[in-house]
RNA sequence: GGAGAGAUGGCUGAGCGGUUGAAAGCACCGGUCUUGAAAACCGGCAAAGGGGCAACUCUUUCCUGGGUUCGAAUCCCAGUCUCUCCGCCA
């Protein structure tokens, strides 16, 4: 959420910095909310000091007079709260503003590639896709999944359940071991005041999966990525700067609704309601989120690099970027049956955006109070990093290669074929 | 699920109708002392918002939301969360 003070110090530079983004705002009713906010607010304050100093006093004749003014006040902080509602849903609904350094452009189709790594194979057969080569291998299984649950969602079974044990394993290894991340073990349910913070709502409360409790209490959602959980607990804290940075690594089930990709990567576990993510993020000092984008973006590719799996790196341009980035690397696997590189990791920097919405702040050299920056990446998406494997690691015969470092973590195995 | 207890600043914790934005301790920062450090002593130390070029000043905030009162951290109601005991159960 932006601050209204920053906004309006530099109108021009802000709705411009936002129009990249395709997005447009209504400047002149902003500007007349925040107006009206702040004379309700001065209004407000006056009476409260008028009504302080007479009970303060303590003069008895005044005090019907004290009482007229509680009414009043009354009357204008309703008005007030109601205005500043707006404005607040106003300004929860602007998306961060990109970094300089971000290209320009309305899609996808703008983003610029920036790195290219790893051999791409050659096969000399025709590659087959993740979904056919775990159908043969009986371990992979969508009908029994629509079965039990229903479209976009699968079964494992077998040596690739346990593929997909093992790669959660193997990145949260390297991550706290290399990378300096502390390993968490978070819920998988929020509350929407979490979900607020890292700004799923209210704006795309379509995507998340909503549960069902009592009427009377305040709702609670599957988290769509650990980052929600992960980010949120520095909501609402003061930290001491010796305390940054902060560094988390979980693995967790990721939920999400998919509304609006009806039709989108329909076949094989690209795109489902429920997949493994092992998620990074950092809390850092406001001046080093660029820093610690380009690290936490070497950590993700770190992985696919032990990996051995061909990928690029890809920045996105303004149209192509999450709600709450300022700017974003998208990490693409080759995906063989595609021939294309798919994404399999996202790599964002949040600046203080998401910390102004969660309140969580810091305290630097200079005893002054700032608002934390946040990041988050995907050190992978695990799924997606199965799929990888499958397809890149297939042999002729059906059977999967299995990639060195995973060897241990696979009762050292070195390839999964039918028993 | 049953019975109690509680929620106060970065932390511990006092206050239970007015001079309390809130004692005390710890932590933290500055100073005196010391060759240096420690100890001791002295001083400082909440956040958000409004007004002001600024010095500064005003308002709000003691879990949340209502209520009583001229006046609420303190009383009443509802909710959320935490803890203890009993029951049940991975």
């Amino acid at each position: 959420m932006h601050n209204i003070k920053d906004i309006k110090s530099n109108l021009e530079v802000f709705i411009k910095g936002i129009s990249k983004r395709n997005f447009k705002i209504d400047e002149n009713l902003l500007l007349s909310l925040d107006n009206k906010n702040r004379d309700l607010i001065q209004k407000k304050e006056k009476l409260e000091q008028e009504k302080k100093i007479i009970s303060k006093g303590g003069d008895k004749s005044l005090f019907e007079k004290s009482k007229k003014l509680s009414s009043e006040i009354e009357q204008i902080s309703s008005e007030q709260l109601k205005i500043k509602n707006e404005l607040d849903s106003f300004l929860s609904n602007i998306p961060n503003l990109p970094l300089d350094d971000v290209p320009e452009g309305k899609d996808e189709s703008h983003n610029s590639e920036i790195e290219k790594k790893g051999k791409i194979p050659e096969f000399k057969f025709k590659p087959k896709s993740h979904s056919e080569l775990g159908d043969n291998l009986k371990m992979i299984d969508f009908d029994l999944a629509t079965k039990t649950s229903g479209s976009r969602f699968v079964f494992l079974k077998n040596n690739l359940a346990l593929l997909e044990r093992a790669l959660s394993n193997f990145m949260i290894d390297k991550h706290t071991n290399e990378n300096g991340y502390t390993e968490i073990s978070p819920p998988l349910i929020a509350s929407e005041s979490t979900m607020y913070g890292t700004g799923q709502l209210p704006k795309f409360i379509d995507d998340q999966f909503e549960l069902k409790l009592d009427d009377k209490a305040e709702k609670k959602f599957l988290i769509p990525t650990a980052e929600v959980i992960l980010t949120n607990i520095v909501r609402d804290k003061i930290l001491n700067i010796n305390e940054l940075p902060l560094r988390f690594v979980a693995s967790t089930p990721c939920f999400r609704k998919e509304a609006g990709s009806y039709g989108k990567d329909t076949k094989g576990m690209i795109r489902q309601h429920q997949f493994y993510k092992v998620e990074l993020v950092s809390i850092v000092e406001i001046e080093n989120c660029k820093n610690e984008l380009e690290r936490m973006t070497n950590c993700a590719t770190g992985i696919l690099d032990a990996l051995e799996l061909p990928y690029r790196k890809v920045v996105l341009c303004t149209g192509d970027m999450g709600f709450s980035a300022e700017k974003t690397y998208d990490i693409e696997v080759w995906i063989p049956s595609e021939n294309k590189y798919r994404e399999i990791s996202s790599c964002s920097s949040c600046g203080s955006f998401q910390a102004r919405r969660m309140k969580a702040r810091y305290k630097n050299d200079t005893k002054q109070t700032l608002f934390v920056g946040t990041l988050n990446g995907s050190g992978l998406a695990v799924g997606r990093t199965l799929i990888a494997i499958l397809e890149n690691y297939q042999q002729e015969d059906g059977t999967i290669k299995i990639p060195k470092v995973l060897i241990p973590y696979m009762k050292n195995l070195d390839k999964i074929s039918i028993k």
